[in-house]
DNA sequence: TTGAAAGCGCTAACAA
DNA sequence: TTGTTAGCGCTTTCAA
């Protein structure tokens, strides 16, 4: 919450105190009728009507600091909600929230590690009842004192680093071991993988998935197939191309998530190249695609659901130690081409 | 806010009080710490160790009930975060929100009038500075008294109805006219009509502008081919088998939006047929479907921009009269084809 | 059932 | 530069 100057057009709101002068009662009377507490059926008809008439709003900031109630918010970090990843956390954790009675503030880091601390910060100042995290930087020791005043906080797809806490992550490597698998088995011998910034477990374990394919079909590593630190669909276009120019080009292509599968694609149909590709993360229209794509699926409304719930259990008092969930990630055969003759 | 119990784990946090006592100071000179203002050298390291040690975190709430400064929050009503348009929507908003050292608060209505109300209604009560709202309801009187107390409202993509406030439009009829059109250019004479909600006015004037077309071509309108409130994609799918499998079958379709262009797209290609499709609203891989799609188009990211900047203008104190701002739509032509011989 | 007084955690206004 | 007092709008406590 940075210094902001007060809005000059704004006409004071009314208040309690405003409503009880306005209808002839004390200002604890105006309070019992907006909680529905006990009140003469006379009295309520009066502040009623005065509230109407003023457009009084209870104040939810002020009965919160009082109150010592919970503050009905939890805070979502994510990476970027025009992602249609964590714009479907966003989606069953709001839904997931509004049955507990709360709202979702999400913020998203931009995989920027400074931006997320900073964001946590300005959530726990806000007083959230909780927090789901999507982590991005390398280390959340910062969070430690706030877990340690009762912060219940949950993270979602990523475990957390310098910190104990729950998380509810996905089966990254016995997923890329799939889909590369599903390559090799198809006869492919040169497999190009294409992955995101290496500082995140995340893309370290889809890696780790992929060589655990390649050796166990007998296969020795070739390191300069492997480009990682891609962000944008272009990059992985990019490398795609790159590694297509290559002497020994690739027959075949393993994409560590669904931006870069969708980047890699476009290039290999502007190519008309028939190598072939599995990605990482299903999307809607994979099965509409030029070719019909193979992917590694899951479930991520049970990711964040599971997550949600874990974290409401935590607001409503559950102090059982933290714990680790993963959940299975799947081969979604849709196609696959041998290498060419 | 509902009425929600008190978190029996949460220890009390510490206060400005407990650092002053820790610190020995007075409780208003952490306070000037806090928010960085002159305090002597000495005093202000005893703080901060006051402060790292018990873990203080200033109360934003507490902050923000007294000092009367704004909540640094805005509230984003959408129909549904998990659809790519609004997820654009709530990315941008998000976006210019940090650039003015504000957050974002997205709630869904899920098209439902009752839920828009109540979490408007939950907007203001938490003192939002101000409100960008895709309307769901027919009527947003309700409104009325919040506008006149001074809360910004700022409507995007659907005008308000029943209340007089700022709004970024899309030039829906000009679209609709243009797709319909190029479907008839291209010789097409019976064209379906799939559509959303009629009660909603941005459908109604994307029906007027097909119906505008069909007229400025001397083709009377035939209302049998035209199926509206169609939701769900698998709904318009639904639509277009029924259509297709009247006696004298449409050759081309227009859908209204892009589910349920994604919904005639599957049905299209499950029946292998080659009718013309356009849609209104582009997305990401309309180039690489079975088909290059043909839609009509918008900067969904200019019309978020223009309302929240709007919004923050009239935050910081704008008070001149309402306005609407109509953004252009324009045919993204990527193949068509001309009614089977 | 109704009301008066105190106080949530902080900042504003004023005093030292 | 530092501290004291009052008070933001509400709920809690206690008394009538």
């Amino acid at each position: 919450m940075t210094q902001t100057p007060t809005r000059p057009t704004a006409r004071r709101r009314p208040t309690m105190v405003d409503v009880a002068r306005h209808a002839g009662v004390s200002l604890k009377t105006v309070s019992r009728v907006v909680n529905d507490e006990p009140v003469g059926q006379e009295l309520v008809g009066r502040v009623l009507a005065a509230i109407a008439e003023l457009g009084f709003r209870r104040n939810d900031i002020a009965r919160n600091l009082r109150s010592r109630q919970l503050n009905a918010t939890v805070g979502l970090l994510i990476e970027e909600i025009a992602n249609p990843f964590y714009a479907t956390i966003a989606s069953v954790a709001a839904e997931i929230a509004a049955a507990h009675g709360t709202m979702l503030i999400t913020a998203s880091s931009e995989e920027d590690p400074e931006r997320e601390r900073a964001l946590l910060q300005d959530f726990t100042q806000r007083r959230v009842d909780g927090l789901l995290v999507v982590p991005a930087g390398p280390d959340h020791s910062f969070l430690r004192r706030e877990v340690e005043l009762g912060m219940p906080v949950v993270f979602l797809d990523r475990p957390p680093q310098g910190l104990l806490a729950d998380a509810v992550l996905l089966d990254n490597q016995g997923g890329s071991r799939a889909g590369v698998g599903a390559l090799l088995d198809e006869g492919h011998r040169r497999v190009g993988v294409l992955l995101g910034a290496p500082t995140v477990p995340t893309i370290r374990e889809r890696l780790a998935g992929a060589r655990a394919a390649l050796t166990a079909a007998g296969i020795e590593h070739d390191e300069s197939l492997v480009r990682d630190r891609l962000i944008a669909p272009e990059e992985a276009g990019r490398a795609v191309a790159a590694l297509l120019d290559l002497p020994d080009p690739p027959t075949a292509f393993f994409c560590g998530n669904n931006r870069l599968t969708v980047g890699a694609l476009q290039e290999l149909h502007r190519r008309c190249s028939d190598a072939a590709l599995v990605g990482f993360d299903d999307f809607e229209l994979a099965h509409l695609m030029p070719r019909p794509l193979t992917v590694v699926g899951y479930d991520t409304r049970e990711l964040a659901r599971i997550a949600s719930e874990r974290l409401f259990r935590r607001i409503a008092g559950d102090d059982s130690p933290p714990s680790t969930t993963v959940l299975p990630t799947w081969l979604l055969r849709r196609g696959l081409t041998p290498p060419a003759a």
